[in-house]
DNA sequence: GCTAGCAGGACGTCTAGACAAGCCGCAACA
DNA sequence: TGTTGCGGCTTGTCTAGACGTCCTGCTAGC
């Protein structure tokens, strides 16, 4: 690709122009999804300034989700998200504050402080006694759900969901989980709660299954579901690549039955 | 606040220890929403790490939209997100390829290439011609919008709305513009005209003005629309605060009345 | 009483290195 | 043929400074 100089004129930071050259490349086509960008040394080399002053430039577009960068390998435009369904605001209206008492008692039960900010909805069919105590109707069912970034680069998702596990299991995953863009709950952990469930999770991730139970220490029963529809470049990987290609994890967090 | 140690035992590389505490405290409510963090001069001087090292961990809260630093004043801890109203998918299920249809031949004829990923809704009245092309119940409008990060900590979008100027200009500015986190349409310019649309906005921004009309050089009529709601750290702000605080600002494009 | 200037503190940007760790291809070896 | 080890390239982390800009509060002068 062609790089362009730094303009001392210009009122923008040396880094920032950077950034703007290597984005305006992207966007032009110049440098497509899957492309390797220049690596820190040729820009170091081409620019004349320190490392650090690219990998700011660098830091830039990966903050902006534009690029993902692999250690030992290089830096890589990522393709862009795919379309994402929308959630059901019919359900959500109905149903919301329902939702959310339902859902703040459940996670009071089970040493979990939450707030819920908004309801996530899925396709997926809902247990009976969840269908009643929410008043579902068909085809309707709600998750709720948090996310925390805990490593460059690889999302772990902590899903608190209505799903049983039974039910979770047999349902394909893109309908189970609607995909980030989408609307969070906000769990706060009480003590160090939610930290603990972070951890352990984190520490028994799965290697090859797709999907594992865990039992966490305070006793809350989770469902582990590795996705496998993008890696971290947006590329579609088979199953069996997901472990290399750094997926993401979604933890489903079980209702106990009663 | 209490700071703890750096764990050399710690697999986690210093920073990330760094910010792992700061984010602990905020978690167990040591450090709430307004407070400032310690600054980078105190962590370098308590963890005898290098400001680099301090500025490390606190980018990563940044990033993670924990805190925001304001120049000259210090870190401070960001409020959540007030809840966001959910769009509508009654209509989005309804009228989704219509609008996404009507939105792509508004575009084409501004000479704006466009792709449509999402739409997303608001409660503002649209125009009768609309109303009629999208065949709209009553208070459904559509507003298909782009966002771009341009300067740090104030994101700017650019905002393509089927609403025209002088129905926007009477609309309260919380309906016609449902704020982040909803859904997005991605703007891909033909030639540079989305990067003038851009450049000639950041170049003509308000300075007072809540609203602007301005007309870019390919003769696209655009309304500037200056979200007074909230300031960088989350907090509700005046009116007459709005230059100060940091505002994010809404561009929206007109469509040509026929 | 008011204002302009100044000093100190805070974050923003940048340098020129250093070592660690991961990835990959190639060559040597079993 | 299969495997192991190594060297080169890449990103990850870190140091110890430097100077700039912005904000705030104090102080001296009007």
């Amino acid at each position: 690709m062609q790089l362009g100089t730094i303009d001392r004129g210009d009122d923008r930071p040396p880094y920032r122009q950077i950034a703007a050259q290597l984005r305006d490349a992207i966007d032009r086509g110049e440098l497509r999804a899957g492309d390797r960008l220049p690596s820190e040394a040729e820009l170091t080399r081409h620019y004349s300034v320190a490392r650090m002053t690219a990998r700011q430039a660098i830091q830039e577009l990966r903050t902006e989700g534009l690029v993902v960068a692999e250690h030992g390998r290089g830096v890589f435009v990522r393709l862009p998200a795919p379309v994402r369904r929308l959630a059901s605001d019919r359900f959500a209206r109905k149903h919301r504050e329902a939702g959310q008492a339902a859902f703040l008692a459940e996670a009071e039960k089970a040493g979990v402080r939450a707030q819920v900010d908004q309801i996530e909805v899925s396709t997926a069919p809902p247990a009976p006694d969840v269908r009643e105590r929410l008043r579902l109707d068909d085809g309707d069912s709600v998750l709720v759900r948090s996310r925390r970034y805990l490593a460059d680069d690889r999302p772990i998702e902590v899903a608190v969901s209505y799903l049983p596990a039974e039910i979770a299991e047999g349902t394909p995953i893109a309908e189970a989980n609607p995909g980030p863009g989408g609307i969070y709950a906000r769990l706060e952990d009480a003590g160090h709660t939610l930290d603990h469930f972070v951890e352990e999770v984190t520490a028994r991730m799965p290697t090859g299954d797709e999907r594992r139970r865990l039992e966490l220490p305070d006793g809350v029963p989770v469902l582990v579901v590795v996705r496998t529809a993008f890696d971290t470049t947006g590329r579609p990987v088979e199953v069996c690549d997901t472990v290399k290609a750094a997926p993401a994890y979604v933890l489903e967090y079980e209702v106990p039955a009663r």
